[in-house]
DNA sequence: TGTACATCAGTGAACGCGCGTTCACTGATGTAC
DNA sequence: TGTACATCAGTGAACGCGCGTTCACTGATGTAC
């Protein structure tokens, strides 16, 4: 790829994760042509449409989804399913436009799954350390974080209980409910 | 209002709500006249445009849902939040297209208000009969509303843990972190 | 109970705007000699 | 190191489609007598 192509395909994507990171994937291209200062058409001869651009960004979002998770593995046991979700709750907030897409078919199946085969593992070992409960499964992680999108998203588009962060407050609620009784979490 | 005009108009509302509930608010005006097998023109003699048509469905929407806060009043003190987020949660699922709706200034504030109010009594008394943790706020539960909402929405979104109502079991989560040690819910 | 007429409802086609996408062209890059 | 040229990149304007909304007209309803 000739030089000129390559940098502007990186201030493409880097203008398109913000723009879309804050306004959601609804903004216009030309709101990312915009930001990057390049003229729409410029976009196209980098991606085939606006999907592919989406898919480009939520590559780079997954992969840092996936080394949170590889951080987490770092942390001892009984937390590290707890380190996790809070970390992946900073990063949905950061990127919570990003978050609101109907991520349909365009999430890149291959980081989905090393996703979910990492934090069923993150589970599987709070589990021995019997940090948390037994009947837990993967599934239950997943929720966990589609809720906290939930959350994050809701607070975003409504007035009510503006700027409170209120998804902090629900994944207390989730870790406590997560662990096992007779051992609360530390709050 | 004439007959005829009062006719069509219940048979708009009630298409919309069907069409809103299944497709989301992003159908088509098309589609709902077509479905009240009416011309798309038709609906602009009763509703200002689309944010009314909209504003008219979500009216019904809260209305049904005060009514189950009406109900769980009935219930139990120990249960009466439970039996609240459970009936919430199938409602949520029933009309999933429409929970998926950016409300942002659609909302009918008063009946946002009286939820708001009738869910906080809801906490107090479940908090009162000392079912439920003393620090939480009429916000979280709030939050648990907009968490199930979010595991719903991405459930129908998601091809991944397809068809298993796992907002189910993230409502369990969420219970078993509301309710005291010592004093688990009843699963 | 009929009938005339004013009023309001219904409607298909057309309009207009936003936005993704493409065109037809000019400009930059890199390679061959 | 210069220069010519083929190749590919950049671009503003235009295109086209979808969809909310409006137009200009025909049809139904209800009231007055």
């Amino acid at each position: 790829m000739r030089r000129d192509a390559a940098t502007n395909r990186d201030r493409l994507i880097k203008a398109a994760e913000e723009v879309f990171a804050t306004r959601g994937t609804a903004a216009t291209l030309d709101d990312v042509a915009r930001a990057a200062d390049v003229g729409p058409a410029t976009l196209y001869r980098r991606f085939a449409n606006k999907d592919a651009l989406v898919q480009a960004v939520l590559n780079g979002f997954f992969q840092r989804l996936v080394a949170l998770a590889e951080d987490a593995e770092k942390a001892p046991a009984h937390e590290c399913l707890d380190v996790f979700l809070q970390t992946v709750g900073v990063e949905l907030a950061e990127k919570a436009g990003l978050s609101a897409w109907q991520w349909g078919d365009l999430a890149p199946r291959p980081l989905v799954a090393e996703l979910q085969r990492r934090s069923a593992a993150l589970l599987a070992r709070a589990q021995q350390a019997e940090a948390v409960r037994n009947d837990l499964t993967p599934a239950d992680i997943t929720a966990a974080v589609w809720a906290i999108r939930g959350v994050i998203h809701s607070e975003r588009t409504t007035s009510v209980h503006a700027g409170q962060e209120l998804w902090r407050r629900h994944l207390r609620t989730i870790l406590d409910g997560f662990h096992v009784r007779g051992r609360p979490a530390d709050r």
